[in-house]
DNA sequence: TCGGCACCTGTGAACGTTCACAGACGCAGA
DNA sequence: TCTGCGTCTGTGAACGTTCACAGGTGCCGA
């Protein structure tokens, strides 16, 4: 392999003799062990300054064994999805979070089957200290590799009928779609319908699930649509339920991404929203400020559940047996379509 | 530092003695060197698929110096900003088109002082073989730091009066805005009005040049508004506009976000779209197609953007002195607001 | 005065690679 | 037979850290 021409950078050793003390008492001063005069550390902070040193990681991981980075993979084989704003906000979020620690964020795709495997030679290399799981679904083999290679790993969001106890942060899914199907009943509604996230991921299923709780036997297959998270998807449900039920009065739909498609398709039907059809999202993604009529959608609080899910992660690393789980409230925001 | 108790990865070592040969052989077979002999390459992929081997890039790093990573600097002061589907677009792009070169992506956040000191100190580390500017404003003082840090740097979108020529690929911004204001003045609209970005961003002010290209001296500033690329400050500038010239009858909207925004102020106001006012996007992001009226734009190849830009920086990681910008042409898409 | 104990420091070894070098082998040509 | 060359292999050194250890202070109490 080629070795970078580039200028070499300052190490230990020089600023060691600029500071006028040895390598160890550096390494001491930097890395805040107690046992270091004032002197020496000033010194040594002078010298650092002086010499614009900055620590060679690949040096310091090759002894520690960590890697000051963590993973973040977006498993979703649906390319576009990644449009949600959702990711946006987990990403910033874990960033931000993780960037107090001094700890650097590497993010992968996990779509197909090469995907996957680049990802397990990352974490079987010892290559990130520690594992973000974003919309993973059920039974995807990077949980088992995880659990093989005892790395810590913290999901957003339960992962359904999991064999694999992966601890999670998450919004209260189920509870969230059993109060905005409760409020359309409440509010009239007859023939409530729903539109769903792929079965397989925490909110897909756990939505469908607490739409299920509230209606019980009122909730027949003819209400029930399946699409997989794309407003495209949310689209095409919609006018797959407008035909099979027409008369349809309110639709929960499992994020505000589909919901923004169920709304242009029934534009395209001719329906009044909220007159004749109530639309209910949930995320109170950005996506619902920019519809037509503005979404009414159950807000999950993504920037807590993704600190949540990053502190987690952070308590496993630094040396956590086991952690709790954690579930945060929704809550319901009333605009127009609803 | 504590030094993790798990379980010890296979070394190079540990393949070397089932594949019955030296460390340095393995290391040839692995790097693809052309004297390795057909049976010792054999072996030594059996060992390694038998002790499940992977190399460290910790220690590869430390002689070799290179880090198998690459690093994305988001530098945006507004946070919602991060929100824009394109970032998600670029970022797609760029991890695919490194994964099939084995190198990881590393995002950093660059909106304020303390961020960037965080991005400097990565770079000035060594920590990634090159940088991947996003919206990076003119006079940032990353540029300055790149350029004495000599580690190869490409930027999406040129960056205005540039001292630091750091090469660049990027839509047509400039060509794009004279077509969207022609067709805008071809359809019979008189008082064509624009609302842009942020003017220290390539796309604010090429965009606002090519505005002006086209309508001469009837480009007044009653008809300009400024906007910082988000939804809300596409609204509130169209408020504005609306107030300084009610009679305007068309506005090119400096991105589609914004666009969104100002459809909504048109709302707001009792202005159909278009029939009295014609309102033109930038960028055909994935907003475009979730308002209402689904909103004409001027697409930008965005994945040939990002394409282009990870292409050029692989050039310089591969030790090319300079490489030539991109400029990737841009396309009218007509729907229902112009 | 001495031992013990905090406090502080320097040094050798190790982490797992790659690279440069030295050398072995076989074969072709003189 | 010898020389030279192309092919292939093993080994020592180096990359820049951290850690464990050994040892040096100075102070306090016996």
């Amino acid at each position: 392999m080629h070795v970078s021409p580039r200028a070499s950078r300052p190490t230990i050793h020089d600023v060691a003799r600029v500071a006028g003390v040895s390598r160890g008492t550096v390494s001491r001063a930097l890395n805040g062990d107690a046992y270091v005069s004032a002197a020496a550390l000033a010194a040594v902070q002078r010298a650092v300054a002086e010499t614009g040193y900055v620590v060679n990681r690949a040096a310091r991981s090759l002894v520690t064994r960590q890697t000051g980075s963590v993973l973040m993979v977006l498993s979703e084989p649906q390319e576009k999805l990644f449009e949600d704003p959702n990711y946006s906000t987990l990403m910033r979020v874990a960033m931000r979070r993780l960037a107090q620690r001094d700890i650097s964020l590497v993010i992968m795709l996990s779509a197909n089957d090469g995907d996957r495997d680049r990802v397990i030679r990352y974490v079987r290399g010892g290559h990130c200290d520690g594992v973000l799981l974003v919309t993973t679904h059920s039974g995807d083999p990077l949980l088992d590799e995880l659990g093989r290679a005892h790395i810590p790993a913290v999901t957003c969001g339960e992962i359904p009928g999991g064999r694999h106890q992966v601890p999670y942060a998450a919004a209260d899914d189920r509870g969230g779609a059993q109060r905005v199907t409760q409020y359309l009943a409440d509010s009239g509604r007859r023939r409530i319908a729903t539109i769903t996230g792929p079965l397989d991921t925490p909110g897909g299923l756990l939505r469908l699930e607490g739409f299920c709780d509230v209606l019980g036997r009122k909730a027949t297959k003819k209400l029930i649509a399946y699409g997989d998270w794309t407003r495209h998807s949310g689209e095409v449900a919609m006018t797959e339920l407008l035909e099979r039920s027409p008369d349809l009065d309110a639709v929960f739909v499992g994020n505000d991404l589909m919901a923004a498609g169920a709304l242009a398709a029934l534009r395209a039907a001719g329906r009044r929203v909220p007159e004749d059809v109530a639309v209910v999202g949930f995320d109170d993604s950005s996506v619902a400020m920019s519809t037509h009529p503005l979404l009414t959608t159950m807000r999950q609080p993504l920037e807590q559940v993704a600190e949540e899910t990053v502190r987690l992660l952070l308590e496993l690393i630094d040396g956590a047996e086991t952690v709790e789980s954690v579930v945060l409230p929704t809550e319901l925001i009333v605009r127009e379509s609803a």
